[in-house]
DNA sequence: AGCACGCCGACT
DNA sequence: GTCGGCGTGCTC
């Protein structure tokens, strides 16, 4: 008797049934009996005995159709081993229910009408060679992955446009991932415009039945292009060929819930498996797709110097005023033809003792209290709450506070005093903006890298803030930010930049773009201090609803460390609260992760805990 | 004792 | 996800 091992959309282990008929059913939908209700799953392996733990086996109610590949199932299982998680988990991202439905006959509904205000993309001119490069990775349709140092993300879209418009006459298909959805939402249209029907769109803020209709082409029509965001990456294919991300080190490709994979790293082993090429593109590419390039995993593509980029110049914040005076005569001089002004905080400042020299920090979680001085109240961003405005230092009785560090609102109020002319505008910078005359001020939350080029001139303030974040990223999120702002100012532009500390080795590098360089000294600093990408980390966050004693918990600890071998740190968060979490590192990659799927398994034996592990994690609190 | 409710684990 | 088992606690 032939036995069908079987996954279930759900959090749930792979269950065993069987068939009469003799075929191999693997990557087929069927229905299946589970206790006393029918549910939809899909063979992942067929095995001649059944397995010995088990008595009664149930049959399979009914073959409803083949949709997966065998080595989209080996993808799959790749995904449910790296991120320590139930196939099912995984499974539930294959746009599952929409395959369900298309197989029991149902229909989607295209979008309605609503055409978007989407601005179509305007195709420039991309590097033949690279664009060559490409293609024919493409049309030899086996692994080969790709790190494309780009200009700007224009030029990211442009290539996507010029590759589409090249593969909609040949064999094989082309998945573009994105991370915002408006982005998506304009390539997609760019592409249908000039390519016509052979395109479909997935991204999270479809209707059901919008992405039931996207999955119905899919299999039904001959489809060439998909355009999502970054859960488009689980579309099952007949025939991919070319996996593409626009922005790579977005942190936006990592998943916030479970299973929280990075768009990324999976898309790389989607190619590898499925043996189709992978291009990641970024203006800053990720450190560790740098790290991978240097060690031969990546082939490096250098378009970044194709196009001139505005000249940074680094001077140092004044201690008695908030602009350097060169910053402000740059500003008088260019605030015709368009400044922008970026604080890293919104509100005024942040308030400090001056007899103790303590920040004014929340009560609840210790952050630093943002103050807003017109409507005179402080702000916890972390923990968003709100206080009035302290009289005095909690900490030592202090009556003097004073602001640290400039705000947007700050901002305004000092360029109002000096900047007396009439005729300046002051005014919030939006995306949308068509007008860029006068100054506008905004924080460093709102740059994004696909904005486009507008203004003359930029000043940075307080940019320290960026390079004293407790996160091992930090100096490449700085680095980052910096290009995006790059895009919002013209090539014969200039940005400035302010901070206490020029002299930091960080502004050489960032000064004259020496990418090279500052990949270099990055991760000499993290191989020295075992942070990602020499080490892998893995947080375990454990719940527990009972009061479970300090005895508990320390044999949970120890299984972990003696389970996986590695560099235990915690317990972060507080041991009396619900819930805290361990992270694990190790220099030896896939031991850890084999043997912290190893240690879960005993963990859910244990009563009255829920663990959630985190792989790769995007944050190393709490 | 009898029943309602809620949590937790199993589901092949 | 969903069902049922079982423990807790309240009521007749």
């Amino acid at each position: 008797m032939p036995y069908y091992d079987v996954s279930i959309p759900l959090k749930l282990k792979i269950l065993t049934y069987y068939d009469e008929r003799d075929e191999d059913l693997t990557g087929y939908a069927v229905k299946v009996p589970l206790k006393n209700r029918l549910c939809y799953g899909i063979v992942i392996e067929k095995r001649k005995e059944k397995p010995e733990e088990v008595e009664s086996i149930k049959k399979i109610e009914k073959v409803l159709g083949w949709i997966y590949s065998k080595n989209f199932i080996d993808f799959l299982r790749w995904m449910s081993f790296y991120y320590i998680c139930e196939l099912g988990s995984i499974v539930r991202l294959t746009f599952f229910d929409e395959l369900i439905a298309f197989l029991e006959g149902k229909t989607g509904k295209p979008r309605g009408s609503k055409h978007s205000k989407n601005r179509l993309i305007e195709k420039i001119a991309v590097n033949e060679q690279t664009l060559a490069t490409i293609l024919e990775a493409f049309k030899i349709r086996d692994y080969r992955a790709f790190l494309l140092h780009t200009p700007n993300v224009s030029y990211e879209k442009s290539l996507f446009l010029h590759i589409a418009e090249m593969v909609s006459f040949m064999e094989g298909q082309v998945l573009f991932i994105l991370p915002e959805i408006r982005e998506v939402e304009s390539l997609y249209h760019s592409i249908v415009d000039r390519i016509g029907d052979k395109a479909v769109m997935l991204h999270s803020e479809m209707r059901t039945s919008e992405k039931l209709k996207s999955i119905e082409r899919l299999m039904k029509e001959n489809i060439k292009v998909i355009v999502g965001t970054r859960f488009a990456l689980f579309t099952p294919t007949k025939n991919l060929s070319l996996i593409a991300l626009s922005q790579e080190s977005s942190w936006l490709y990592k998943a916030e819930e479970a299973p929280r994979y990075h768009t990324r790293e999976s898309a790389i082993m989607r190619g590898f498996i499925e043996k189709c090429p992978v291009v990641l593109c970024d203006t800053m590419p990720s450190v560790s797709s740098f790290w991978n390039s240097t060690k031969g995993k990546f082939e490096y593509i250098d378009d970044f110097n194709r196009y001139p980029h505005p000249e940074i110049l680094i001077l140092k914040q004044p201690l008695s005023s908030i602009f350097h005076p060169e910053a402000l005569l740059n500003l008088k001089l260019n605030k015709k033809e368009g400044v922008i002004i970026v604080s890293p905080r919104t509100g005024f400042s942040l308030l400090r003792c001056s007899e103790c020299g303590e920040v004014i920090k929340c009560q609840g979680c210790g952050g630093s209290m943002l103050f807003h001085k017109e409507k005179n109240f402080t702000e916890c961003k972390r923990c968003n709450s709100t206080e009035k405005t302290p009289e005095f230092c909690p900490t030592c009785g202090g009556a003097e506070l004073h602001y640290v560090g400039t705000g947007t609102e700050r901002l305004l109020e000092e360029l109002k005093k000096t900047i007396s002319d009439s005729d300046v505008i002051l005014k919030d910078y939006s995306i949308d903006d068509e007008q860029i005359e006068g100054i506008s001020i905004t924080t460093s939350a709102k740059l994004k890298k696909s904005s486009v080029h507008i203004f003359k001139t930029a000043v940075f303030v307080d940019f320290d803030f960026f390079l004293s974040l407790p996160d091992y990223r930090a100096l490449e999120n700085a680095f980052s930010k910096v290009l995006s702002l790059c895009h919002l100012i013209r090539n014969d532009g200039n940005i400035t930049i302010q901070t206490r500390n020029p002299e930091n080795e960080f502004f050489r590098y960032l000064k004259s773009y020496d990418f090279k360089g500052f990949y270099h000294y990055e991760l000499k600093h993290r191989r020295e201090t075992l942070f990602p990408p020499f080490v892998r980390l893995i947080k375990i966050v454990l719940k527990t609803n009972k009061k479970n004693t300090t005895e508990k918990l320390d044999e949970i600890k120890n299984l972990i460390k003696e389970k996986t071998k590695a560099d235990l740190i915690g317990p972060l968060g507080n041991r009396d609260e619900s819930k805290f979490s361990y992270i694990l590192r190790s220099q030896n990659k896939k031991e850890l992760t084999e043997a912290v799927n190893n240690c879960i398994k005993w963990l859910r034996k244990m009563r009255g805990i829920e663990i959630v592990v985190e792989v790769d994690p995007a944050n190393l609190k709490q």
